[in-house]
DNA sequence: AGACGTACCTGACCGC
DNA sequence: TGCGGTCAGGTACGTC
């Protein structure tokens, strides 16, 4: 599943579509989370500007003056193809004047498709309330300690959070927390200054070798090329329940907090 | 207002 | 072989 690495992958492998046209627009008529604001069919004839992300979501800047947005949800994957055959779950797809295809691919349809004034972009309602890139100067520790200190739930959930930092999925926070010794089950308002700077710290460094790695394949993620990430093969901790610690050997433990699962060391994790 | 629970969706997997 | 149940999890929204 996509988390920021992965975004940050699909994003470089989209840079080379600047400055073509797009000529053709293919809309699937199954429902997406989230129904596009704008008719799909204003794409034609637009010419791509600019390739950016925000947390999660590819924003793809056009000619004219509005922006598409892809949220790639659990299992969306956007690919770059010579040609379109639809397949099953492809959902949105436009072809460029060169004759190359983007096709938005996207099983569970948690993701979506939308075309927005780029004007209105910053308030666009998926995108108006987002907290801090985590690769960001801003993303340092006096904010995260005023963050933390407003709350009361466990550490993990916190820092799951959109509003405080954005980006960091189940996989980045369960290897970022055990990198920095501390245990998911913590009260985030109760977390000692050098442990708020270990955890930044901790966080960044695994968000960027992840970028590094070419994202985490775990069920179906690939980039634009249809190509496997790597950094799955550098997980510490997520899913090795009842597998020994790398540090430690004790076993590593599995709970469920706000519904999802935690992978954590006892031993290593206070 | 903050914290928590649930719905959305499909495919893989497991046990009977 | 097949069928039902469970799990995966980002995000919005409903409820207390």
């Amino acid at each position: 599943m996509p988390e920021l690495p992965e975004i940050e992958v699909i994003k470089c492998g989209l840079k080379n579509l600047c400055g073509k046209k797009i000529t053709k627009i293919f809309k699937s008529n199954k429902k997406m989370r989230i129904e596009s604001s704008l008719d799909l069919s204003a794409l034609e004839g637009a010419e791509i500007l600019e390739i950016a992300r925000r947390a999660r979501y590819l924003l793809i800047n056009l000619s004219n003056k509005k922006t598409l947005i892809l949220h790639l949800g659990m299992s969306g994957k956007v690919m770059i193809s010579k040609s379109f055959k639809k397949i099953k779950h492809d959902h949105f797809a436009c072809e460029f004047s060169d004759g190359l295809w983007m096709i938005f691919n996207d099983t569970r349809r948690f993701g979506f498709v939308d075309l927005i004034e780029t004007k209105n972009l910053k308030n666009h309602k998926m995108l108006a309330r987002l907290g801090l890139e985590p690769l960001s100067d801003e993303f340092n520790f006096s904010y995260l300690k005023e963050k933390l200190s407003q709350k009361k739930m466990n550490i993990k959930t916190a820092m799951m959070d959109n509003g405080i930092v954005v980006g960091v999925g189940n996989i980045y926070i369960n290897e970022s927390l055990f990198d920095s010794g501390i245990s998911p089950l913590r009260n985030a308002c109760d977390l000692k200054d050098f442990e708020i700077k270990k955890l930044i710290s901790s966080i960044k460094k695994i968000i960027k070798k992840a970028i590094d790695l070419g994202g985490s394949s775990i069920s179906d993620y690939v980039d634009t090329k249809g190509d496997l990430g790597n950094f799955q093969n550098s997980f510490k901790v997520y899913g090795r329940e009842n597998q020994n610690c790398l540090h430690c050997k004790n076993l590593v433990r599995r709970i469920v907090q706000n519904g999802r699962s935690s992978f954590y060391c006892l031993t290593c994790q206070k």
